[in-house]
DNA sequence: ACCAACAAGATTGTCAACAATTTTGTTTCG
DNA sequence: CGAAACAAAATTGTTGACAATCTTGTTGGT
């Protein structure tokens, strides 16, 4: 085990702490279920144990790390009925933005819309199942961006985060590509003709078909 | 300044804190954007400062508490747009509880519902608003928990709690009790009658109210 | 009088040591 | 051989002190 960094250089160590976690568990390094032991983590990030205490505590209420009292830390394992329902959550708020984006957006910003839409249906006829679930992500995060919802946008952040292991799954299975493709591009469709129904009710049709998937 | 309850007894630390200043906050004992030293609240409380520490990281998730690096932390202060914003994302997740709820509810905890709309009723009658401002947060909190969505619950606590200084200005103002006990009756009445979309869109329309009135 | 540099005070960020709690392994008794 | 009691190890919770940073008040020059 080696100093990764250096928060020496005036980078905060709990930041630092926190932000490497972070990136650790969202890129699935640690096991599920994974025991997170606060001098492990200390020394494998070069920082004491205050910091990675401070920054535990924070992925706790980000809903990444699960914490029992006297019991220590652990990555939280998001079974299959919490990722039906943070998805139902997911409906109802990108279900909003969708509709003031389709209202708010720029013609701008419908045509970053568009040309996502056209990489997305490039990259499925390319058989590129990783390219299409960055684009799919980026699609999402875009309609969020543009409906102005800042509080929406922190609260799907952070119900995003918690779907990471989820959406892997997800995006391997041989078919669920095309589905979904037609379904994002009925989203952006109905955003880009400012039908903010339209735009709703595309998203919770699209959402719908994840839980679906979800359940297998 | 005399330390207010002994955390001597096994109750842990920085529980205490935290539960300590969730509700001075939330009874809004705090100024808004007054200043919280750390060493001020460890001695009020009679904890610590790192477990102070501790509790300040947590409210800050919560969305209660602002921290500044290196400058200290003060109780956020909602400006009415942003609570507007909230109240929208409110209206997409209980309008999902409340569809959930019209599945999900026993008739048990419909009969609750309906006693809470008998009260509402009577309290608006006798003019009493602080009651009615207590039953018609009850209500939103019993459709919550009858929808069974644990994500969307916890969601919505998190953002209620933000809007505690909003609330109170709202409840005050003369002939909105009146409005806002027909559309909470419809409501209830949408739910009993087991149907998620009327529901749904009765959550709507008394949100969408709320938001009217936010806006003054 | 005004502005910049500087110094003093206050406050947060970090650290290492200590106490309390839980878990695990061992022993002893039935 | 099994179960309860006990002891040892690991881990978290807490504490007080120290360092870094920001704010405020003061001073000196123009």
């Amino acid at each position: 085990m080696q100093k990764e960094a250096r928060p020496g250089t005036g980078e905060q160590a709990k930041q630092h702490a926190l932000v490497q976690l972070r990136q650790a568990i969202l890129r699935g390094e640690m096991a599920p279920a994974q025991r997170l032991v606060e001098n492990e983590l200390a020394e494998q990030f070069g920082v004491t144990r205050a910091s990675v205490r401070a920054a535990l505590i924070e992925l706790e209420s980000e809903g990444l790390v699960e914490r029992i009292r006297n019991r220590g830390s652990r990555v939280r394992v998001v079974t299959v009925e919490e990722a039906v329902a943070i998805t139902e959550c997911r409906m109802a708020l990108e279900g909003l933005c969708a509709a003031k984006a389709a209202v708010e957006a720029s013609d701008e910003q419908l045509a970053e819309l568009a040309d996502l839409g056209a990489a997305m249906t490039k990259a499925v006829a390319d058989g590129e199942p990783v390219t299409y679930s960055e684009l799919n992500h980026e699609v999402h995060a875009r309609i969020r961006e543009f409906s102005g919802q800042q509080v929406a946008v922190g609260l799907l952040e952070r119900l995003n985060a918690q779907l990471v292991r989820h959406r892997f799954q997800l995006a391997l299975r041989p078919g669920r590509a095309q589905q979904s493709l037609s379904e994002h591009l009925a989203m952006i469709e109905a955003i880009s003709a400012r039908d903010p129904q339209a735009a709703e009710a595309a998203v919770r049709v699209h959402l719908g078909s994840v839980i679906d998937a979800l359940r297998d």
